[in-house]
DNA sequence: GTTCTAGCCTAGGGCCCCTAGGAATGCTCA
DNA sequence: TGAGCATTCCTAGGGGCCCTAGGCTAGAAC
């Protein structure tokens, strides 16, 4: 008998390449064995349930989504910063659907395994340095940072849902839309609503 | 033996009411059976199947949600149309977060039912309503709805993730939001990106 | 009152999650 | 080299869920 090799992070992987090709829902512990050439019940030995699993492939998922982020971004600056912030989020989202998702779901993870991953703690500085060259101040900054990670997030979730389904390509509403974001985070309504209609 | 009068309207419901409870994840054939005090084979008399309900669940939902828009936004205009709009949104999801994400979660549903319902088309009329103030034309107009349900559903779903954990309240980024939007629906780049940075 | 149409039932197969306990593998160390 | 040992992977099995097949009964139609 010819041990099938496995480790916490080969059957996080398994799972997330699963989750990429049909689903996150599809994601589940006679799947990921089948896929690893093993029986379930010997997954158990890596993973403590189907919940811990998932959990971990989120924060894979969490942390893979920050690096393309953070390459995409350094050396960049204002408009570029944000257009290159956008489409490395979007892109990711597009290449690893399953594990988009994953990163989505509120699933509840262990407290000790989060705080050994690189990706919030990163996220949240990059987030912060793409906004630096627009010169916004807190709380400012705290709700820029907020409502550009809410319309990324939910422009692509609306996307996977089929929401866009109409004549226009969302290539183009997208491009529009970080325009009109880079335009707003210009003309920011800093002290009182600017209300002017 | 009493009949217990089930009905497609009662079962969908039923559903309904245990997403908002127990999570759209828990709408499970026999989880709702029991709510109803009846066996899970009783209710394929009233529904195909699980994904059946569920997308059942899903097009109430999206009435319900719609409509609530559609009352908040009558006779509003401009920036008052837009926070009601909003407003109304975000209410919903906060109220029903089990029916909610199953608006969100992409699932095929029966086409003759979707275009039974009522919802879609009126979602539309309202979303364009609501932008009639700001004086936009296709495909601009097109765009910033897109944005905007984008920035909308984005923000309660990552609310609802628990990704605004930190100090400052999410009421307050919410409404500081808005006034964002309304001064990039009145600054909204129209013919050619304005890159002034 | 009989017949018919439903609504609801039990029975059962297949898949999934997870636990318990056994066998084999490969490492450590005398 | 070979015994001991931890780890890896296995089979067996209980419980839950989805769904189909087929039977029984309550209420409507005649």
């Amino acid at each position: 008998m010819v041990r099938a090799g496995l480790t916490v992070e080969r059957v996080t992987l398994a799972g997330a390449e699963l989750a990429d090709e049909a689903g996150f829902a599809q994601v589940t512990m006679a799947q990921v064995a089948r896929r690893l050439g093993v029986r379930d019940a010997s997954l158990y030995a890596h993973v403590r349930n189907l919940e811990d699993l998932r959990g971990r492939i989120a924060l894979l998922a969490a942390d893979e989504k920050t690096l393309l982020i953070a390459e995409a971004t350094t050396g960049r600056a204002g408009k570029d910063a944000l257009v290159a912030y956008a489409n490395a989020w979007r892109a990711y989202a597009h290449a690893h659907p399953g594990r988009y998702t994953a990163t989505q779901t509120p699933i509840p993870i262990d407290p000790a395994l989060a705080a050994a991953a690189p990706g919030p703690r990163r996220a949240v500085e990059l987030s912060y340095g793409m906004l630096r060259g627009y010169g916004l101040a807190e709380p400012d900054l705290t709700d820029a940072v907020r409502l550009l990670r809410s319309t990324f997030h939910g422009f692509v979730a609306l996307e996977a849902a089929g929401s866009f389904a109409h004549a226009r390509p969302p290539e183009d509403t997208w491009s529009r839309a970080l325009d009109a974001l880079h335009v707003l985070l210009e003309h920011w309504p800093t002290s009182r609503a600017g209300d002017s209609s």
